[in-house]
DNA sequence: CTGTTAGCGCATTCAC
DNA sequence: GTGAATGCGCTAACAG
């Protein structure tokens, strides 16, 4: 029960050799000889050894400078979550010393895209956390990473054809094929169903919200009802235009009783349903940013999907300071998040 | 950005005063005069001093002894989740030394909790985290402890008069009130809605389940739809009595479209609806327990509604931690949980 | 190649 | 009352 917790020291007495020759093998530091390093092998086979990343971290009197590059986000959206995470984790692991820049950019403007990821590889950071936008930038920014040997983590969706050292994403497929489910069965049963996503203005983004929509579809589809969707976009970016689109697409569409929207902009369709006064159609949409957490309260918004952004920030962190202390093989592990279903009641719970 | 990290000894530096003085006063160790007291304290409220839990933890070199008192659980039920998330904190905070005794109880019989919490203060443990059941029992050993200021955690729920150092709770009241709000738009909307709570072998236990009903029938009746309840009971205990009694229920209701499990059991009504071939009638429950989780996946049960029974447990230990180490005045923080809904595409990711 | 040593931030102990 | 010294587990630099 209280196994004793087994040191380094303990180690090199038991192998017969010195604290300094374990630490080399354990870190693949090289200049050791066959002999030792088989007879610590030996004694590692036995015992069930675990660094503690602390006090590894606070020895190796080291500060890493980890730059972040995600969209810019006001307060209450989507990417500030996940910068809050970031900021949770080195508050939590601040005994590792860590400094932090961050490189925002617009995710409606490639070429802010592209002079952040400049200045990335100028600063020569000791690692790097990346919430990727724009495909082809990213891929030259890692490319770019994977030369100068800098390691990175994805937050919030991958890029194809990189070699992050982790990654921490949703299932965004599921996370529509759940939505579909939800609003059919919570809607009306009679009636259909409408998707909204954004529009979008040309990029050949890694759209998020298309998985999403390839996830609903198919959940449609599997209920023999793809006859029952509508389909619209709108804009982020005017949102004054919305309204008249919008309310004609309802006009025209009169047996909608559930509207699906795609990102995390709910809250635009559900102020205009609330302003005209159209209580009859559920709204679900993604995230818990501060326009939608106003329209869970006051009802407007039946329900959100939330794909924890504050963890992928706080773990992406915390799996690169282990990666650096402790520069294991790039594992390239893919973690993905539990999706949340927040509704007015468990809402509080949740912020 | 890079703001330096202060330490004690910056601290002591500052005030003119060496490390011991400065560690002294942040531990209220007493033995320090009012002139060099007041040197630090004005330094400490200009600086943003933090203790790093970890080293505090290796350096004190002490071994905390923690006793956790829960129910008995079989792998895979609901409080042996909580003790898995326990044994993760162990874990993870590996570098603090503590030695874990675990003091089991039978939840349905109240001698096999007094003699487990007669053990407990017998051992004289540093700290307790207590699962309770039986309110009296738990209120005395509360008492015993506080006599001996031996601490204490609670986790699933809180005990009235007792002066624990944290708290980890859900709130069944709204737990009971979401589950009515899903049930009711999932289920159909004519017919009626069923409440199934255990059969209770007479004790006063502090009913989470009470609680629920509560909330589930706040919902109900602010919907205008009391009328729509029926409520049945059934055993934990004799399983085989209830495909009998459940079935005359279900007969006797025939307008039944969805079922209320007020505890972990819905796995127990869904294995006897989906033998009988009952499909129309949908079960929500609650807790991620592998018989449920097995419910799930075949369809038999909805959804569940989950208090993260592990996050519990982690926490606990980790408040605890830092209250041994710290010695912080009793903040009796109370910590809720929030209540996550998980259904057949959800699943995967909160296992 | 290997053992030894100093030092990281902190709590504790022991002389002064 | 207080400062200095010691040790916790670990890494890095250095002398063999």
């Amino acid at each position: 029960m209280v196994r004793q917790k087994i040191k380094i020291k303990d180690i090199a007495k038991m192998a017969g050799v010195s604290a300094g020759t374990v630490d080399r093998i354990l870190h693949n530091r090289g200049n050791v000889s066959r002999a030792s390093r088989e007879a610590v092998e030996r004694v590692l086979a036995e015992v069930n050894y675990k660094f503690n990343l602390h006090i590894s971290a606070i020895s190796c009197r080291k500060t890493f400078r980890i730059t972040v590059t995600t969209p810019i986000a006001s307060p209450g959206e989507y990417w500030s979550s996940i910068q809050s995470g970031i900021e949770h984790a080195i508050e939590e692991y601040s005994d590792i010393n860590i400094s932090c820049n961050y490189a925002y950019y617009n995710q409606y403007d490639i070429y802010s895209c592209k002079s952040a990821f400049n200045s990335i590889t100028d600063q020569v950071p000791d690692a790097v956390i990346i919430g990727p936008t724009f495909v082809h930038e990213t891929q030259e920014l890692c490319k770019r990473l994977d030369a100068a040997n800098i390691p990175y983590i994805f937050v919030d969706s991958v890029i194809p054809d990189t070699h992050p050292v982790a990654t921490f994403t949703t299932d965004h497929y599921t996370c529509g094929f759940l939505l579909g489910k939800l609003l059919l069965s919570m809607s009306a049963k009679e009636g259909s169903v409408a998707i909204l996503g954004a529009q979008r203005t040309g990029n050949e983004r890694a759209s998020t919200s298309l998985e999403r929509r390839r996830g609903f579809r198919d959940y449609m589809a599997r209920s023999g009802l793809t006859d029952r969707i509508r389909e619209a976009s709108f804009s982020v970016l005017n949102p004054e235009e919305n309204e008249k689109s919008i309310m004609e697409f309802i006009q025209a569409n009169r047996d909608i009783r559930g509207i699906a929207v795609m990102n995390s902009r709910g809250y635009i369709i559900a102020d205009i349903l609330r302003k005209k006064g159209i209580d009859d159609i559920i709204i679900i949409s993604f995230d818990l940013t501060s326009n939608n957490i106003r329209c869970i309260k006051n009802g407007s918004i039946t329900a959100l999907l939330c794909q924890r952004p504050e963890l992928q920030g706080f773990n992406a962190i915390k799996e690169m300071m282990q990666h650096l202390i402790y520069k294991q093989e790039g594992k390239g592990n893919h973690y993905t998040m539990p999706i949340d279903i927040v509704m007015q009641e468990n809402l509080p719970y949740y912020k």
